[in-house]
DNA sequence: TTGTATGCAAATATTTTGCATTGGA
DNA sequence: TCCAATGCAAAATATTTGCATACAA
């Protein structure tokens, strides 16, 4: 999870503009730690700073997805959450999303899936260029209170 | 990919209803090998029958998600289609999409899947209740093409 | 000063819902 | 016949765009 410093950093070395808005939400968004949609988000923000537009908070989106410190998620299946959003390092990593109470755990484990490209690429003949996979489950803790 | 026949079937064998509207639905989702849009299909939806309404296109897909005839797929990175459906047999499976002409192929690679979310299991705590995996590519006829 | 980034409002896109009516079993 | 399913239209939701203005560099 990257903090303030380094998102603002990062948009000074792209060259862009650390304005009072694109802090704002930048703000807002790391002090998330599960999957949000950009309503959610726009609502949240409101709260602090009413004057910022709707279509800023899409623009800053997209940007911080452009970047890599934000990933689409798609977790559709369970919490009908398809368009959700959620701060990650850089990096080629997965996520780990807990049913219960939407918990993100990274993970990387490139040797198995590695693995499996290769045995698909044979059996198929396509040449693999990329792969999209989320994983769904319990964490400890709602494993414990059962929910 | 299922046939027209078996899908009838399937709806009979679950008390639903074979209208007319229902029926072309299904016909022009069976006749698309490449994933689509609710908006694509609606448009050739018209084409055949033309007093078949929106939300009967989206009802109809909503039903063949449940039933487990028709996957929503998330291939946002590329084509920017995320919203996009395919007709899939059942049973579990994942696809692997190629990037030149959408051409989708399915394959099951549990063993190696499975020895990934052990590892996961092991490394995180979690238990892990399911999986969204999709893989993205060239076919070999699009690489022979190289388009 | 300069041009990127903003807010606003309107346009566009996507999906859902209420309700009177239709038609399949 | 009877109720599931439909079409329609409107509402709800989600996202993008044009443009005059503001403000970071």
């Amino acid at each position: 999870m990257p903090d303030l410093a380094a998102v603002l950093e990062r948009l000074d070395q792209e060259g862009l503009r650390l304005t009072e808005p694109r802090q704002q939400v930048v703000a807002a968004i790391l002090g998330r730690t599960t999957p949000f949609t950009s309503a959610e988000l726009w609502t949240a923000i409101q709260e602090r700073a009413p004057s910022i537009g709707r279509a800023t908070v899409f623009r800053t989106l997209d940007l911080l997805v452009r970047l890599g410190i934000l990933q689409r998620i798609h977790a559709d299946a369970e919490g009908g959450r398809c368009h959700a959003y959620l701060a990650c390092d850089a990096g080629h990593h997965h996520h780990l999303i807990c049913n219960g109470c939407g918990a993100v755990t990274d993970f990387t484990e490139d040797a198995a899936l590695g693995e499996l490209i290769h045995q698909v690429e044979r059996h198929t003949a396509f040449r693999i260029e990329g792969h999209r996979l989320e994983l769904v489950g319990r964490c400890p803790a709602c494993q414990a209170r059962g929910s």
